[in-house]
RNA sequence: GCCGGGUUCGUCUAGUGGUUAGGACAUUAGGUUCUCAACCUAAGAACACGGGUUCGAUUCCCGUACUCGGUACCA
């Protein structure tokens, strides 16, 4: 049975970069009918953040990757966890990973150590100033057993690290990038128990992925140099290491490693921002794997059946905004009409383009589906069209007048059409039904009667009914508006004039 | 410094020991149109560099450059 996991720190917020690799985790696990696992790596103290989890297990569950096992977020909004393998919060799991680092030190594998940092620091500076590859010197690897029982009861501070065979090589063969080497002499006795009693990822990574069954490790390339430290656990463990995909990274337009500081990385800013999560789900897909076909647009369960890791890239992938929004339009564009305007009433509200809630009737659901169509062609989120049909809900519209007179045109003849227009609209016998293709109908009519030229009636129409330059069709916002509004606007307009 | 990755249009990428090096986004131009958008058509735009191997390398090998990651009692 296929397994996989995404194992964050709740450090903050999830990644887009995070988002990524947990998608790539999830689909490998569901194209073969596997599971995929959630795991919260709290090992650090210090850099924990208050409702990280909760963050990461939103966020996530926004994107559609829910996980089969571990951390989920129940209905009532509480953290519980699943899966047979005991918690799946590291924080929770000490006492395992005591027992394990016991072990290994009763084994040979594992030694304390009473170094101080300062030491250590001093350590480091020397070997760099040599040109040595930096690492532990082993200082507390031969200590005799009577000096380790001593310093241990007086309590000195102490770590616990891995002694690791200075012969030989590890070898990887990374589902990615392929066949990686590296020499044993220069892998550090890397700290697998800190003096907190916390273990350091190294140790309760693979602590975990054992006990949890793990079979294929997903995880950023940022942890393919630390690959071996880990397989040469699994060794000392006895265990059969699973397989390792280390993932290319998500840079910055510069290529730099993606960051807060070059835009938004935060998958509930893009969330806020009213990108849908089909999109964002199909184009973070699409850093760093291509189905070898033109086609670019990909549910979820697409993906699925088509992923494959063998054409995950090896290099690193630019997040270009631009082709985010084009997805983001591609979906919003083609998405049913009902469904669009449940998605952006939230931001309606946000905008305060609608006040309450619960009277959203069905009636005006139906009106909503119009308003939202004016829009949906010309946006690329769901908080810019709210943004954009801020004209159809406002009472009083606020613009230039002399925008109204069309380019061809004369203020004149602007005055004259418009209160032309206005008659026949408000007259119930020429316009007898209020939908926008009677109106272009009858409209269009009376232009071609008068030998007018179409756009001296409708761009100052357009104009009067949404107070913008720019704007959808006079005909399309006369609809939404309605015959009252619509001739109040028009109105309005001749009065500006 | 040391170790490990990577390098095809501006960006995401396809691809091959012999191709007019393909697509998408973006850009530019034209069409359509009352405006914007959408849409349609077209155009420009790439194999990092230097050596090999080979009849022939963008493709295989080796170097160089650049770049990214690691080098923590952070993950």
């Amino acid at each position: 049975m296929i397994k996989t996991r995404f194992a964050p720190s709740p450090t903050g917020f999830l990644h887009v970069g995070g988002l990524r690799t947990a998608l790539y985790a999830y689909l490998f696990a569901k194209k073969q009918g596997g599971v995929f696992a959630l795991r919260i790596e709290d090992t650090d103290k210090e850099r924990f953040v208050e409702g990280g989890i909760e963050n990461i297990v939103r966020s996530l569950a926004w994107a559609g990757l829910r996980p089969d096992e571990g951390v989920d977020l129940d209905k009532m909004g509480k953290i519980t966890q699943k899966g047979d393998c005991g918690p799946y919060i590291q924080s929770t799991r000490l006492d395992i990973y005591k027992k394990h680092v016991d072990e290994l030190i009763k084994k040979g594998h594992g030694y304390y150590c009473f170094c101080s940092k300062e030491r250590l620091d001093e350590l480091r500076k020397m070997q760099e100033l040599n040109k040595m590859p930096t690492g532990y010197d082993r200082h507390c690897c031969n200590l005799s057993k009577e000096e380790i029982e001593k310093r241990l009861k007086a309590n000195e501070p102490h770590v616990v690290r891995m002694k690791i065979p200075k012969e030989g090589i590890t070898k990887l063969n990374d589902l990615i990038k392929g066949e990686v080497e590296f020499k044993n002499e220069l892998i550090d006795d890397q700290v697998i128990l800190k003096a907190d009693g916390y273990p350091t990822y190294h140790l309760a990574v693979v602590v975990d992925d054992h006990l949890m069954k793990i079979t294929h490790v997903i995880r950023g390339e940022e942890w393919l140099s630390s690959t071996p430290k880990h397989i040469q656990l699994y060794k000392m463990f006895g265990w059969k290491a699973p397989e390792f995909a280390h993932l290319p990274l998500l840079l910055n337009p510069d290529k730099s490693k993606l960051s807060k500081r070059q835009g938004d990385v935060a998958v509930e800013n893009y969330k806020a921002k009213g990108y849908l999560p089909e999109a964002m789900i199909n184009f973070v897909a699409f850093l760093g794997w291509n189905p070898g076909t033109d086609k670019e647009l990909f549910t979820l369960d697409e993906l699925v059946k088509e992923f494959n890791l063998s054409r995950v890239n090896k290099s690193g992938a630019v997040f270009n905004l631009q082709k985010l929004d084009w997805y983001n339009e591609q979906y919003i564009r083609q998405m049913n009409l009902s469904e669009l305007v449940e998605r952006c009433v939230p931001f309606l509200i946000e905008a305060r383009l609608i006040k309450d809630y619960r009277k959203i009737t069905d009636e005006y659901k139906k009106w909503l589906e119009g308003v939202v169509a004016l829009e949906r062609g010309r946006v690329a989120n769901l908080s810019q069209i709210s943004e954009a049909l801020k004209f159809v809900f406002i009472d009083k519209l606020n613009y230039d007048a002399g925008i109204l007179v069309w380019k061809k045109s004369t203020k004149k003849e602007t005055e004259k059409n418009l209160k032309l227009l206005s008659e026949i609209l408000l007259s119930t016998k020429i316009v007898q039904i209020w939908t926008k293709e009677n109106l272009e109908a009858k409209i269009g009519e009376w232009i071609k009667e008068e030998e007018l030229s179409a756009g001296s009636v409708l761009w100052p129409m357009r104009v009067a009914l949404s107070g913008q330059e720019n704007s959808p069709g006079p005909f399309e916002i006369a609809e939404v508006l309605g015959r009252e509004k619509t001739v109040e606007r028009l109105t309005e307009a001749f009065k500006k004039l």
